[in-house]
DNA sequence: GCCAACGTTGGC
DNA sequence: GCCAACGTTGGC
């Protein structure tokens, strides 16, 4: 049986975190989670898995495209508790930001937890929202 | 700068 | 174990 992937969205504040310094380092470790429905996404998240990279505050829109290459381990920027990292490598940049605004404005992402849940930093995409976002964005890969 | 959502803390 | 107070996130 072929291995599904599973799709996520991940949010960086650009200020802390950005787009471009992610494709400038190419892998880097996605630390800083302290939200315990987060880091149970983040622990379900498997090897190949794709997720969008969502700019908050700052832009609030999808700008790209990121793949888990290293699955959750102790995130090393914690000084207590269990809380887990992921390694992220930057796939490619959405041709087309896809902003909040949009989101907010297609019926057919009313349930996407960006939407539902604007605190949750870590969260599942479902295939539906996925293949319609990647459109709206004019993602091929 | 304000406010809503929501997680955490601490008193009882 | 409940709930009010408080802090943080993130949109506007």
């Amino acid at each position: 049986m072929a291995k599904r992937r599973a799709h996520w969205l991940v949010k960086s504040e650009p200020d802390a975190f950005s787009w471009d310094q992610q494709v400038a380092r190419g892998v880097e470790p996605w630390t800083g989670v302290r939200n315990h429905m987060a880091k149970n996404h983040l622990k379900a998240m498997r090897v190949g898995d794709l997720a969008f990279f969502y700019h908050s505050n700052i832009g609030k829109e999808v700008v790209g495209v990121v793949e888990v290459v290293r699955e959750a381990y102790p995130d090393p920027t914690a000084e207590e508790g269990d809380w887990v990292c992921v390694d992220m490598r930057a796939v490619g940049p959405m041709p087309k930001p896809v902003t909040l605004a949009e989101i907010k404005a297609t019926a057919a992402l009313a349930e996407l937890a960006l939407v539902r849940m604007s605190r949750l930093s870590v969260m599942p995409v479902s295939g539906a929202h996925w293949t319609r976002i990647c459109r709206m964005g004019g993602w091929t890969g």
